[in-house]
DNA sequence: ACAAAAGTGTTCAGCCTACACCCATGC
DNA sequence: GCATGGGTGTAGGCTGAACACTTTTGT
């Protein structure tokens, strides 16, 4: 990051990320933890540059952190009421970590810059979490993914924009879950049903469940899938192109 | 609008009001003529302040057209995909009007901040049309209603805009509709119906839709209403406190 | 008595839920 | 054959739409 670049965003506006992991049937969420004394989070953020659409620096931002290209990404809200700014927080790690501030290359201009209020805009996606290679910024400790349950105490609206953003993304569910990459290119109604309770934490009955998907008529029945294992072998699937 | 103003304001974002107005059991949209030669509409807009927050900004902004103060508004989409500019449209202007430039206390450094690339915060509101009051900005030629059959060409992406605010406001109608204050204190069903038929432009079922409404168990029902009319006197409604 | 419009009841179809049953597979 | 889990069928309940009917009011 160059102090350059903050002269290349938009002032005051940045985009948080609710990167939502799909690992071990268990629905995740990415949050870097900050390089404090105390034990504090943050969501994956980054800014908008001048030649660049919201959705597009979006996608950016979330491959910066994660790796991963071709995400689908929806805006869920803004968050931009007073008082907005991660002031004392900022100025706390810039006070710990002195020795590394020189080093890469960032200086008290850009703090300045960051102390800002800022209104943020929420973007929220789902990928596989097995596939995320996090990248860590100046000012992430570590970055792990939190199981909804047990996330940890985020710095100011934080925690209430991922609660948004679940919110959003079970809404959505329905019209959008095809275009996740969370599942194998064939996968079987049990694969799919179990990203489904995972997503919603709740069981659903296989055969409803069965028959709403199907009904949905984005789902192309292929080969069954013999798993070796004592029982009927059940049908692979793909979504339809 | 003085030129100070604009170093208190958040830099490059804006926020576009969709004002819908109910009037003779029609649904409008308030749009403001701009000051050209061609014909060419656009969304009330301002920015935001500093000190405030931007739900707080959008109420300041629509009160400021409109004369109306607490009005329920709701943010529903945030645009920002570049190209988003009024360059061209601003030029245009300021040279057909340069003799109110001065009068007005304008200057070309408030212009050129205009000419920025602008994301804007959509909400969208639903007032009572008779109750407004149009205040004239430097850039508005007139400002009438609109049906939404005969909304003028807008700059910008601002039709767009119109019709994600009447989307989201047809979804939410059913949640959000006693927090508009469009009709009178006291109210028939068949009031409240046509104010429904005029949002979602389309007929409702007087029996069917007295069911549904009695059933969101938000309205209380009142003594009757005598009109002198030849027929059975229709019940009045409040909402709940 | 009658017309006009408000209000109520009732049936029908569609959808989701829940329970029961049948089928393929490997031991 | 039998346990295991996939897949299908069907009855019950809820919701919303359409139709028919009853009630109230002023002329």
């Amino acid at each position: 990051m160059q102090v350059s670049d903050i002269n290349n965003y938009i002032n005051q506006v940045s985009i948080d990320c609710v990167i939502f992991g799909y690992q071990n049937q268990k629905l995740k969420v990415l949050a870097p933890k900050l390089i404090l004394k105390g034990d504090l989070w943050a969501l994956p953020s980054g800014f908008i540059q001048q030649e660049e659409g919201i959705d597009q620096a979006a996608a950016r931002i979330l491959e910066e952190r994660t790796g991963i290209k071709n995400v689908f990404l929806d805006q869920f809200h803004v968050f931009g009421n007073v008082p907005r700014t991660n002031n004392d927080v900022i100025a706390k790690i810039v006070d710990l970590n002195q020795d590394r501030v020189k080093d890469v290359g960032l200086d008290e201009t850009y703090f300045e810059w960051l102390k800002q209020r800022f209104i943020s805009i929420g973007y929220y996606a789902l990928v596989n979490a097995d596939e995320v290679v996090p990248t860590l910024t100046f000012f992430d400790e570590s970055t792990e993914w939190y199981e909804l349950e047990n996330l940890p105490k985020m710095v100011m609206d934080h925690n209430e924009i991922v609660a948004k953003g679940l919110e959003a993304l079970r809404l959505n569910f329905d019209n959008q879950f095809t275009r996740f990459k969370v599942l194998p290119e064939k996968f079987t109604m049990k694969e799919l049903q179990e990203l489904y309770e995972a997503v919603y934490d709740k069981p659903f009955r296989s055969n409803n469940f069965q028959k709403k998907m199907l009904d949905l008529n984005v789902l192309e029945r292929l080969e069954k899938k013999f798993t070796g294992a004592a029982n009927k072998a059940p049908y692979l699937y793909r979504f339809k192109a």
